[in-house]
DNA sequence: GACCGCCTCCCCCGCGCGGGGGAGGCCCGG
DNA sequence: CCGGGCCTCCCCCGCGCGGGGGAGGCGGTC
């Protein structure tokens, strides 16, 4: 059963952006949109998504009201992942305080996005943007806060896989790769599909990009 | 202050006449040497030499391949002498296409090894005039040591080359960011090629490696 | 015992990528 | 004026890459 979202955002292309990425996955489907939040609540009530990924400006009914009014009105009410431009947007703590779920910046990688829908939907709350620093920290340490460690126990990668990305990450090829960890190079593919799956990356250098963004290669 | 040199060759014997006849001069110093490619990354950081002198045929790691790695990976990056035996070293053209500043063959006499390094040291790119023609011809053009010179002047991106450097470490395809930059494929294809010429590279995803090793695109 | 995640390897297949050429238009400076 | 750098676009071509399957072994847990 995948998780259902719908996505409530007043720019098309944020709506067009989220659908891409969340449908890229096989366990998830998008199965609304609404450019406001005065749509919200008929929208629920006919597609009972199980998380809503609601924008906190939008022109008529901000995410926040429109927060609270869908806890008020519906029964069994979805989940509410608020998402957001800003770091600091002071909107996003009073959203929380009416009763979402957890936040999400706009600028978020796609896998992180994925991450954290598919937190949201198994009721994890999420108080913190599945920020690149605590991917991070997941292969440093394991000192960061539960629900990013949480986050991070989907997003792992496997011992071998992380292996893999790291060579990638220093351009490495497949063929490279599969000699350095003495193994065939179908192997190799292997691992290098499940990474840029689990990235949600489209090809080795987006995986690449990924390592850098996220702290999990550095430069220098 | 002395040049600093760190010597890398896989024999004893070269590292020991080059420490001896770069030591008679009293402005240069032998900071450290190495017996294989694999090993130059950590000495530089750790001894920060001037000049590397490189040689190209080595065990694991050649002098190729440690040039790339070397440019890729360090910061500041030493000025790289690539040293050899033979006059048509076919892996020379490689080693200055990886971004070597010149070469230099183990036959030379004392007086023009020390020239070379000192040359070397002040920024000088270096050819020596019998492989200066190979090299021109090449680069398809009689014009001698100047548009050698050119042609190897490193990460000299163009305006156009430094946009689509840039796309190419946000993720974006060929045809991405021919989308973007309103062109044809076969533009972008172009300034793709010339930007891995350029960088050393052997695909996009070396490419945008050095360019986050660089600087030039920034994590987060 | 059965199940499951991980690692390993295999098949086929399409396509994007990168190398090798070349060429025309533009503007600038010698 | 002509040359050179830059940007643009074109050709052909080989191959690595990534997606889609599947499968066996191995070490865990239930």
């Amino acid at each position: 059963m995948p998780v259902r979202v719908l996505l409530v955002d007043d720019e098309p292309l944020v709506r067009a952006g989220l659908r891409a990425v969340l449908e890229a996955q096989p366990d998830m489907a998008v199965v609304g949109e609404a450019a406001d939040g005065a749509a919200v609540i008929p929208l629920v009530r006919q597609t009972r998504p199980d998380v809503v990924a609601m924008d906190v400006r939008m022109p008529l009914l901000d995410g926040i009201e429109a927060t609270r009014a869908l806890l008020r009105t519906v029964t069994d009410p979805p989940k509410i992942l608020v998402v957001t431009t800003f770091e600091n947007d002071e909107y996003v703590y009073e959203a929380l305080r009416a009763g979402a779920d957890g936040f999400l910046l706009k600028r978020a990688r796609p896998a992180e996005i994925v991450h954290a829908v598919r937190l949201i939907a198994e009721g994890e709350s999420l108080l913190f943007p599945a920020s690149v620093r605590q991917l991070a920290a997941e292969y440093g340490d394991g000192g960061g806060n539960r629900a990013a460690r949480a986050a991070l126990e989907r997003a792992r990668l496997t011992e071998r896989e992380g292996e893999v990305l790291r060579l990638m990450a220093r351009g490495l090829s497949n063929a490279e790769i599969a000699a350095r960890l003495v193994v065939g190079t179908e192997t190799v593919k292997s691992h290098v599909s499940a990474v840029l799956a689990k990235l949600g990356a489209r090809d080795r250098t987006q995986a690449v990009i990924t390592a850098y963004e996220s702290g999990f290669v550095a430069p220098g």
